[in-house]
This record gives C-alpha cells, structure tokens and sequence, in this order.
DNA sequence: TATTGTTATACTCTATAACTATA
DNA sequence: TATAGTTATAGAGTATAACAATA
C-alpha cells in the first residue's frame, strides 16, 4: 500500500498490517518451534517476572477478558508450565505461579525473543526498533 | 506494563496492546455508528481509491487471503456498496468498483476517519502520529 | 496444467452472560 | 449484595483444502 489515501493517514490500518509482520516473526522463532500463541509466550514472561498474582490482575496486564484468560491458565496448566494456587487471604482468588518446567521455558525463550527481535531489526534500525516501542506504549497508555 | 522485562522489548506486544486502542477508537468513530468492520472501512476506502482491481490484487494491498476476501466482497455487495464485474480481457477474473452508494459513504467517511485520527493525537501528538505511522509502514514493507 | 475466484470446513479469538464459591 | 473465577455459548476472524471456470 503506497500513495495518499485516507488509509494512509489511520493508524489502525498500518498498526494491523505490522501485526502481520510481527506475528509471522512469533510464529517462526517461537509460535511453532516450541508450541505456544502469543498470548501463552506474554503470560509465561509476564508471570516470569511478576510472581503470584491474581488472574484479574494478569487479564488487565494482558488485555484480556477473564474468560479468555481462564482458557489460557487452563491450557498451560494442562501442560505443566504454571500453577494455581488458592490465595490465602482471600479463598475466593488464585495465585498464578510458574512451576519449575515453566520457569525453565521462560528463560530459554529470553535469547529466543532477542534473536526474533534482532531480525525485525533487518527491517528496522535499533533506534527505529526502540522509538516505535516507544511510541507504541505511548499509544496504549491512558491519555492525560 | 511497566517494567523491564523481555515482553517490553518485544514489538509484537507493544502492537497487540496499540491495536487495541485503535480498534476502539474504530468502533466508536466508525464500526458502530456506520456497521463496517475494519476490513470493510479498509477494501472501500482502498476501492475508492484504486477502482477495476482483481479480488487478488486487493487480498495481497490488505494481506487477506482469497477466500476471506470473498467473504469481505459477498457481505459489500450484498449491502450494495460494491459491484463485481466480469473483466473483458480475462474471463476467470473480476473487476471490482465501487457502487453510487459506496462513492458516497466512502467520501462522507473521509471527515469521519479524521476525526478518529484526531482522537488519537489525544495520546500521541501529531508528529509523534505520523512518525508512528512511518515507522509501522518501514516494518510492514518488504526488507531491503 | 496453472490460475482466478469461490465454497466448504475447521480452528482460534473474542465477548457476553450465566454459574459457583466466597466475601 | 458484591466480587473472583470459571463455564457455556455464540459470533467474528483466519487458514487450508477442495472445487468450478477459464487460461
């Protein structure tokens, strides 16, 4: 898509149309080789570094709704990369963990991700890399 | 998120994350008030402006699939916002247009999508938003 | 044989509502 | 009654394979 439309002035479109290229950069260093969907890899590294917490509070972290959260605690339960464990002040709640088998992926995966993120950077230099990051993040948080 | 982890490196988070706001600034400014989807707001603004193109030509300018532009087509047609016609020098292929009704939503949602981008700069300024837009065109186009 | 477009099928994602167990 | 989490259901997005018509 080159010219001067309205499309190429909406965020939205070209937003959608990197996921493309994102995605398919998952898929090949991570997504296939060691069967997980994005949201699997963002809930593993997120729990990786932020231990315990309850699954309301990972579903807000990932922008998901609790269902679809249960869907994925559920699955990667089943494959024995986390726990559940019943929050003893509130019996209502979980606490979300990484079992040993988990812990191990996560860290295998950190020069994995780096090596995916190295080759997006054929296509965009490391200050791009960091600047779109940047502007990303600025997107999605609150205004104010 | 906040942090320092390996998921606030990784692009494809920081994407999944923006379309989000994008997508609701869609839905409010244009999905529901106008009942399109995203893809259909995308293959009418594109016809509007590149008329008479092969449903494979549009598939691969919205990196859709074939078949998931059928769909796209038969639901736009069906609402008679565009019209299929045979193309004179090959009969396997078609030609797609816009009809009268799809001239005139397409133009009326020009304001419209401006709007929504102003919306946007609520978050990001207008430099800041077309730099975005540089940086997510220079990754979705092809390395080199 | 190859290509264009479509239809058929299945799987995933996403959202809402209903249910349970605690509070 | 309100909340955390789950289960149930349905709708929308996406991909592959099979098919029809034409080249």
């Amino acid at each position: 898509m080159t010219g001067k439309g309205v499309l190429d002035t909406t965020l939205g479109f070209h937003i959608a149309r990197a996921s493309v290229v994102a995605y398919d950069a998952f898929e090949q260093h991570i997504g296939t080789p060691h069967g997980l969907r994005k949201v699997d890899f963002s809930l593993l590294m997120l729990v990786a570094e932020h231990s315990h917490l309850a699954p309301k509070v990972l579903a807000k972290m990932l922008s998901l709704t609790a269902p679809k959260l249960s869907m994925v605690l559920d699955r990667m339960q089943a494959r024995g990369l986390i726990d559940r464990t019943p929050d003893p002040l509130d019996r209502r709640s979980v606490q979300v963990t990484l079992t040993a088998e988990g812990v191990r992926l996560a860290r295998a995966l950190e020069p994995v991700a780096r090596r995916m993120e190295q080759g997006l950077k054929k296509r965009l230099s490391a200050a791009d890399h960091a600047r779109l990051i940047q502007l990303l993040s600025k997107l999605a948080s609150p205004p104010g």
